[in-house]
DNA sequence: GGCGATCTGTTCTAATACAA
DNA sequence: TTGTATTAGAACAGATCGCC
């Protein structure tokens, strides 16, 4: 057992990622002759032996292993860890629903370890920083102008699902996108050449899990539930709180964010893009 | 191996920009 | 003012994964 974590955490070492998925592990195990993959259920053995914690600083994300280094601080709440806290933001986030004035969020912010207790149901996210000045100078100011730590707004009819899109790049995040851009990440040239969509570009996996660690430690989360017109609320609280990510509905929307996401599109439209 | 959950590429919708 | 194009952002649907 010990040969296998001590191979998972050179490979992430030599390869710079802070984790890696239990499919993936197994196969990497399996190419160096230190555990063999099941051939019709890849990374079966591997998840075995996650199952009877013979590697205790693996964690679940949902349904998936993640398997970080064995010296990571990363983790993540169990699931009836996971489950009981669930039973308690549904409680507390329908208790929210009572809206009185509504273009003011009623937040009370929590890390993005809370993901597993978000529910799956309608209503509005929003995503604050922990300290402006961790934002390049120019957003870093452009948010001290504003008066608060908002950086986006959305709505989602599953906001389960949503989150876990915006906040670990499982989809097409508009906020994920945005924030990598900020932060100086760019796609990798070409990478939307031979897709439909010409928009959605991402960014590399290794600048992926970069990203993701920035937004575990520097954002926090918040939500309510709404039945109704998510729009309606959306609108209101953009129009409100002008966060410095939105650029839809937001009356003060940064030409430097349309800028550079424009750029990071065009870098993945292209296999020969020169930055001025 | 069945079944449900999650992931990922694609599509859809609404808002905005711009030209006629 | 109206029609069209573009963009941002959310949702859909098939594929894949993981538990039992």
């Amino acid at each position: 057992m010990e040969k296998i974590i001590e191979y998972i955490d050179d490979y992430l070492r030599v390869n710079n990622l802070i984790q890696i998925d239990a499919v993936t592990a197994n196969a990497i195990l399996a190419k160096a002759g230190i555990l063999r993959d099941s051939v019709d259920r890849l990374g079966k053995p591997l998840r075995e032996l996650l199952r009877k914690n013979k590697i205790p600083h693996a964690f679940q994300n949902g349904r998936n292993w993640i398997i970080p280094k064995s010296d990571s601080k990363v983790t993540f709440i169990n699931k009836q860890e996971s489950d009981s806290k669930y039973k308690t933001a549904k409680k507390d986030s329908f208790s929210k629903f009572q809206i009185k004035d509504d273009s003011i969020l009623p937040l009370k912010f929590k890390g993005i370890t809370q993901i597993n207790a978000i529910p799956a149901l309608p209503g509005i996210y929003c995503l604050k920083i922990k300290e402006p000045s961790l934002l390049p100078e120019i957003f870093c100011s452009h948010l001290i102008d504003r008066g608060h730590d908002i950086i986006y707004i959305g709505l989602a009819k599953n906001l389960k699902r949503r989150l876990n899109q915006e906040l670990f790049a499982k989809g097409h995040g508009t906020f994920f996108r945005s924030l990598g851009a900020v932060l100086g990440y760019r796609p990798e040239q070409g990478s939307l050449l031979n897709k439909i969509n010409k928009k959605n570009f991402k960014f590399s996996a290794k600048d992926e899990q970069e990203i993701i660690k920035w937004i575990v430690e520097n954002i926090e989360l918040d939500w309510i539930l709404i039945e109704g017109d998510l729009n309606f609320f959306e609108g209101n609280y953009i129009r409100k709180y002008k966060p410095l990510l939105n650029i839809d509905k937001n009356p003060l929307k940064l030409l430097e964010l349309s800028t550079l996401r424009a750029e990071c599109v065009e870098i993945a439209n292209s296999m020969n893009f020169k930055a001025l």
